[in-house]
DNA sequence: GTACTTTTTGGAAGCGCTCCCATTCCTACG
DNA sequence: CGTAGGAATGGGAGCGCTTCCAAAAAGTAC
């Protein structure tokens, strides 16, 4: 049915190496380069990926592992964008993508991954603070790159943002408006990015001489958290609010409402990621922008450098955040 | 560094042949079973997917394709519970999946999938009438299912619910409440789900007998449709409004508490899809429940039995819906 | 114990491609 | 005009597996 190298060899009169050559950039006379890709373009020629995989070692196919809790992997629109990120990234680069959800256990995802063994690298969410996914990837000789970081591993590859910094610079956002009592709700505890956030929330509040007792509150970076959370905090007289994420302050925010507070007036209220519908809530949130697609974009970058240099010297990349200042802390502020 | 499958013939005493058989459910007696069997445990060995193919002819490795809108994909939980539904049962399938989603023409989406060449069948999401990379797909003889049937093919195996029944019921629910002016915000004109729910719609209201002058008003299945489409259908004194999704409706119940306006009382409200989120609305939401997930999954179950049965006869899947009456139509129920 | 089945096993031919190596073809220079 | 040296090309050996076919082994019936 499809034609296969040799029969393209034949028609362009040369041997199947050279149409080879052709292909993949080898070099090849001008003449003789012409005149196969004139029969490439002419037979709709599509070289056989498992041959090509089984010969150079390569598949042109990367992986993605998102090993989250389904509950949660598509509430919000962060994995989405994530995975878009990726996706065009990967079509650029003219890769393949294929894609692990959380559908069983993380050592089941891992063998699936590995006993597959088709993806020349791979990319995974890395967001608790122990992933035996993350381990086993990292072990196996697999190029990968984190989405999240490890603190303490100086031999993994990836890509964050400052989650210290970034938590330090909304809490002190709060405290210039002049708020005093300032709460937070935290993210699901046990991933770095809540725990990071927790830090930078206490920088800043010791940095202002505020004291945070009984100002934290867990919450798991979801709505129902947020409502949960606001409800304790509202309790004890806050006026401000630091959410863990925009998911969480947008059930927050049903809470204060639903109190007959006046957002920012009575509460300010900030959170994190900068999501579509932030600047659609009423008011509109102040939070920090943290390009999720970019960073989608950079991890499959990242890995492709991962790839090309066989040295394994980890690349770490730390992307920039912004903070995005709206009505939900400084009320007569129009712009977005 | 991997064993390969002459290494574990040797290590087990049998030639290739056998091995390859102990893998692949040949016949084997007992005895050489177990002890290739043994030796498989041992070595943790691992078929080169590659060599495999190349040889079979086949991967295990099935494709998924959304080319959808990027800004519409992940907005809201449909497709990422669509797409779990898939992972899910493909998981249990022993399938890897590869995800192409929108990122560039649909054209070139279709000639990156078959230049891959690697998948065994794919699924694709086929919302809209006329789409070139469904007629593609469908074209190749690559094992196809939709995600959305189509009108007037009789040769596609799709996995769909029955809009038109579907938008009927609700429309006539909202009928016998007693609500005589109905609006319709529609979906995204263009795609058969929008057009057979107006179908349903329009059937529904001239079985009661009921005009449906200016009550329709186009939308595109997001919330900001569903905004600016209650403004409209408000300012003609409808007393209820089907949307054609969630998402409509959340956009068209702000604007109608923003007009200090009751629901149900004074206008009755009603969604499509189910997705999480409609039960925590305020007031709860009626709406059409249509298992996003079981779709994906039985998508996924239709393209396998697809791929074995070589003959090729088209297989189309109807799921059920199920009409989830709650607050935002009949105020005094509390069962959701 | 023989003749004949049936089951189990091994040998070997590919699947379609890449890439090393040897060969051929040019070009330039002595 | 001859030849060294470089570029272009072809030959061919795999990559690791499946699968057809034939051979061997194990049953079965007489």
């Amino acid at each position: 049915m499809a034609p296969n190298i040799d029969e393209l060899a034949r028609l362009s009169g040369v041997s199947r190496a050279t149409v080879s050559r052709v292909i993949n950039g080898g070099s090849v006379s001008d003449k003789t380069r012409r005149r196969v890709e004139h029969m490439l373009a002419e037979t709709g020629y599509r070289p056989n990926l498992a041959a090509r995989s089984l010969a150079s070692g390569r598949s042109g196919v990367v992986g993605v592992a998102m090993h989250i809790d389904p509950h949660l992997l598509f509430r919000d629109a962060y994995f989405g964008q994530l995975l878009q990120g990726m996706s065009d990234e990967f079509v650029d680069l003219a890769a393949g993508m294929m894609l692990w959800l959380g559908n069983r256990t993380k050592e089941e995802t891992l063998d699936n991954i590995l006993s597959m063994g088709l993806v020349d690298g791979v990319i995974v969410t890395a967001h608790y603070l122990e992933d035996p996914l993350v381990d086993g990837l990292l072990a196996s000789h697999l190029p990968t790159v984190l989405v999240g970081h490890r603190r303490h591993d100086r031999t993994a590859s990836y890509v964050d943002v400052d989650h210290v910094h970034a938590a330090d610079s909304v809490t002190s956002h709060l405290v210039q408006i002049g708020r005093t009592r300032i709460g937070h709700i935290t993210g699901m505890r046990g991933t770095v990015a809540a725990e990071d956030r927790i830090t930078g929330y206490r920088r800043a509040m010791e940095r202002a001489g505020l004291s945070t007792d009984g100002l934290m509150v867990d919450g798991d970076f979801n709505a129902p958290s947020g409502v949960t959370g606001a409800e304790v905090l509202l309790d004890r007289r806050c006026d401000a609010i630091f959410c863990a994420n925009d998911a969480t302050a947008m059930g927050a925010l049903e809470t204060i409402r639903a109190r007959g507070l006046g957002v920012p007036d009575d509460v300010a209220l900030a959170g994190f990621d900068d999501l579509d519908f932030a600047a659609r809530l009423d008011p509109p949130l102040t939070t920090v922008r943290q390009g999720v697609r970019e960073q989608g974009a950079e991890a499959a970058r990242t890995l492709f450098q991962l790839m090309a240099d066989r040295d394994g010297t980890p690349r770490r990349v730390i992307l920039p955040t912004e903070l995005v200042i709206r009505q939900s802390t400084v009320g007569g502020v129009t712009r977005p």
